[in-house]
DNA sequence: GATGATCTTGCACTTGGTGCAAACATTCAC
DNA sequence: GTGAATGTTTGCACCAAGTGCAAGATCATC
């Protein structure tokens, strides 16, 4: 059945299942970018993709899942960037590093065009942020996963909640940006202002 | 002809209109509650309600907002209940105490049952995540009203994140807890607890 | 090439949701 | 009161998403 990697033992069967998912995710973002999410249907997608309507649901379990299918990638991204930092260097610069490393390597033209895509359609912004959730209990995961001790643990749940704020905040600022930036430079002074504000606001709720 | 019931402006349709919509969240729910969200249809709603399954969609655009909609007085109670706090008062106290005050009030059976329900429904989580994100806008927006100065609004922003966070974590930690707790005592040593964690982030993060 | 496993498809069906126009109720002006 | 104007309810036809099922097409294997 399914050995190692994928080129070696993929029969036939596979490779065209696997094309045929991609024809299908093609075919799908294709038209939506063209007429929009809603003024597209699971037919039309199914006739260009050169499917039947049934065999669309064989593959995807909504016409949601078409668009959000590919974001899993960031978050496994996230995952290895946090485990490959050094295990002495402290939670807050790992999480922070890991970030806008899986940040700027996701950062392509598809993305940007769907990230568009969902802020238009308010059908996909409810499952938007149902993937912000998935992402903040990976972001837990990966962090409880460095932590020594249930104190700690706790401490990282926390943590993983409150970047999740500042990758929201952090997105609508760089949205403000003007076009050409560095979104690695812009990222650098955000979260730096973002650790002393924090700073700030955590004396400020501890006294008294 | 009596007219001096409570309210001078509301004629007959106005009531009539009012109490329909009213027995339509009562069916609903009722039916949720018994038979499961997915398991309802809008049919028996409508039958039970004793309205035409058109008539229902006159009154809630889908299924699902029936759920959500007396939602949207929570986050107006927090809004007023930060506006009331007094206006020297440092914002992280504000808001925390804005929200532990809307948060008892909010309480009761019928929002337990509900927080329940969505949680058991899958459907309905994406949803639920809107609502949190709505109640973000909400908070910036109460926030930014006590704020003085463009710099200052910006960190307001940051705070209504970092709350919303707080208020997503604490959710879990009181779900953990032994029933019959208070839920004042809780948030007040959740929150003494919180802002020591986010001073210490931000000490570690910004050095170095 | 026969055989069993898997994939694809057509078809019928349920459900959520919308547009429309006719029927009905309420309000208000005379 | 009569009647016109306006708002509400309903039935009906319709579209689109999604599912279950069974028959037919493809594929791996012996």
């Amino acid at each position: 059945m399914n050995k190692a990697t994928e080129s070696d033992t993929e029969g036939r069967r596979e490779r065209k299942r696997r094309e045929t998912r991609e024809r299908i995710q093609q075919a799908a973002m294709g038209l939506f970018l063209e007429r929009g999410f809603d003024a597209t249907t699971v037919d039309e997608i199914a006739e260009r993709a050169d499917v039947s309507k049934r065999s669309f649901f064989d593959y995807f379990p909504t016409k949601e899942e078409v668009v959000f299918a590919w974001q899993d990638r960031f978050a496994d991204h996230l995952m290895e960037a946090i485990a490959s930092r050094p295990a002495e260097e402290p939670a807050v610069k790992a999480v922070q590093h890991g970030l806008v490393s899986a940040l700027v390597s996701a950062t392509d033209e598809r993305s940007l065009a769907l990230t568009e895509l969902v802020r238009n359609t308010p059908a996909l912004r409810a499952r938007d942020h149902l993937k912000y959730a998935k992402l903040e209990a990976k972001l837990t995961e990966g962090l409880k996963a460095r932590a020594k001790g249930a104190a700690e643990e706790q401490r990282m749940r926390l943590l993983a909640a409150i970047v999740m704020g500042a990758l929201r905040v952090g997105g609508e600022r760089w949205n403000e940006q003007p076009p050409g930036a560095s979104l690695e430079e812009f990222a650098h002074h955000f979260f730096a202002d973002f650790w002393v504000t924090l700073a700030a606001f955590g004396e400020e709720g501890s006294k008294a």
